[in-house]
DNA sequence: CTGTTAGCGCTTTCAA
DNA sequence: TTGAAAGCGCTAACAG
């Protein structure tokens, strides 16, 4: 391995001046710097960013942390897409920690984040519930910010979406549309987000006098599969519904892969809506209607936040309705 | 910041036993061991992997880097997901690296993870020849494999798989329904991946004796927006067929679209196929026929050459056909 | 403008 | 089994 010093020697400076000379800092004299230029290009000395970081006690780098049960599905595409690009756009890499399975591995990810000296640490938790994350980032030293979660002690280490507001609006689209037999699909079990949701489902239904029917009540689990599933438990029960809203847009599609297999057209049928705003629902047939989540807003947020001094005041977003063809008025 | 020394001093030993009692190399005094647990509980020393890296020179991470255009979409999500939860597997984080806009902004990130000193590091190229891929892995001191790109000339730093063969695999399929007029839409221009998907389109119609028609060839981009418009152009066309060949799911996804606008139904008034067997088309309805690439074995194989010392012979990987409901004999 | 001299926080000989 | 001391490769005062 070639180092600065060997660069050092063979331009017959001294180390501090190649280090000079690469930083831009302080000015070098031309004709040395070009003999350095020279001597760099001969050895093919490349810096140890390691050495750097240390000697800087820094490291030009985020952490991002999330769980393995969200990496796949196009969420988890959208998420680390504009984390990477918003990172580099600040000159950070970005680098990845897998929250696995626990509320304890959700906590390791972070400690080997902050072993890295990454100098700011994004986490979309699974597990660790709110005090769990006050605690942490109160004992922190390095800036976080929970993605996608309301810390009310911490206003400023947090950007989330507003999932209730969300789903009330979601679901005054649809009552408008002349809907009152709405079945909802929900999140995984124990998910703040799908609880979000399914509170603004209930909510908006009391509000316009409709008292909630546990028959229209399926459980799902987020992934299409589970939709599908879901869809298909609804169908078996035989109660009446023109509309089935889903706790996101993968279960939205699996949903409707089970109504069609039915027999049930989308929408003359049974309208149909979900959550997220994800590729998958944008192209099907009928295209869904939905509730955009302004990931790269909320990115784009959560690092500013971190990278930049002074304060952030919002950091609630708010979803937006996408109306499209699977909503249509019931029959 | 609480250093090594600090937990030395409250336990009343060097700085070098702190170091063995971390590291579990050395034997150390259970009593000695136990005093130095708790000098590190009472301080809550976090050791710092940059000094510990630098001391060892190494640093349990493994660099990935893939270009920006291809992040959003569900082919980015499976290969970063297998990507971190392989590396982790091995003890490794992932770092991720954007190749950006050209050749030089991909040698750049490959620059960058190896100032950071990676150990071992992974490309999915976009925009680098295999020319200049071959003259980076020969001047490379760190382990490189590349995704998705046949070098002849390093077998054993290349995994991928053989788009062509499964291009033909495809064709058969589609020529054995009894699909003669098939259509096919091209990857963005200058992709080997869509070149070589294209070349056994061709050479599968001409194995079949029928000579490939221009009219049946469409430009798409990879993206789902240009799969629609390719749809729209080739139905502007009038020409006939009853299948259409689609460079990528996403693609197909959108001539799908184009298809249905037009009132045509999949796949009794044609039949559609694409390639990556993306979620996506899983659950399209019709669900889409496709061709499975082994993300996870690609991956995992590139991890293992990169990480365990020894030979690993194969490094192409066979596309699968996933026969669906979007492909039917023409009426 | 440039060289000398200390570190950054940890690991690892080498002795004891 | 433990401590002292010498680095890992680089940056940053401090002189000159």
């Amino acid at each position: 391995m070639v180092t600065i010093l060997d660069v050092a020697r063979l331009a017959g400076v001294s180390k501090a001046t190649v280090s000079r000379a690469l930083n831009g800092k302080v000015v070098v004299r031309e004709e040395v710097k070009a003999r350095i230029l020279q001597a760099i290009a001969e050895t093919g000395y490349r810096p140890n960013q390691l050495a750097r970081n240390l000697a800087n006690n820094k490291t030009n780098s985020v952490g991002l942390v999330v769980t393995n049960g969200l990496y796949n599905g196009p969420f988890f595409a959208s998420l680390t897409y504009h984390a990477a690009t918003n990172s580099e756009m600040h000159g950070r890499q970005l680098v990845l920690a897998d929250g696995k399975h626990s509320a304890q591995e959700e906590r390791d990810a972070i400690d080997l984040l902050m072993s890295l000296r990454c100098e700011a640490i994004m986490i979309y938790p699974k597990y660790l519930t709110v005090d769990e994350l006050d605690t942490i980032i109160d004992n922190s030293q390095t800036p976080i910010v929970v993605i996608n979660r309301e810390l009310p002690r911490h206003r400023n280490q947090c950007v989330f979406v507003d999932h209730q507001q969300s789903s009330e609006t979601m679901m005054a689209h649809l009552l408008a549309q002349g809907h009152t037999r709405i079945a909802f699909v929900t999140g995984a079990e124990g998910s703040p987000t799908g609880e979000k949701r399914l509170a603004g489902y209930q909510q908006a239904l009391r509000r316009a006098g409709i008292e909630p029917d546990p028959q229209l009540l399926v459980h799902g689990a987020w992934s299409t599969d589970s939709g599908y599933a879901a869809g298909r438990e609804l169908l078996a029960r035989q109660v009446p519904f023109t509309c089935i809203l889903a706790g996101n847009d993968d279960m939205a599609i699996g949903v409707a892969k089970a109504c069609l297999e039915a027999g049930l057209r989308l929408p003359q049928d049974v309208s149909l809506a979900g959550f997220d705003d994800s590729v998958l629902g944008k192209y099907y047939h009928p295209s869904l209607t939905t509730i955009h989540v302004p990931m790269e807003a909320m990115i784009c947020h959560a690092i500013d936040t971190l990278l930049m001094p002074g304060e952030h005041a919002v950091c609630s977003h708010e979803g937006e309705l996408v109306r499209r063809e699977s909503v249509a008025p019931p029959k």
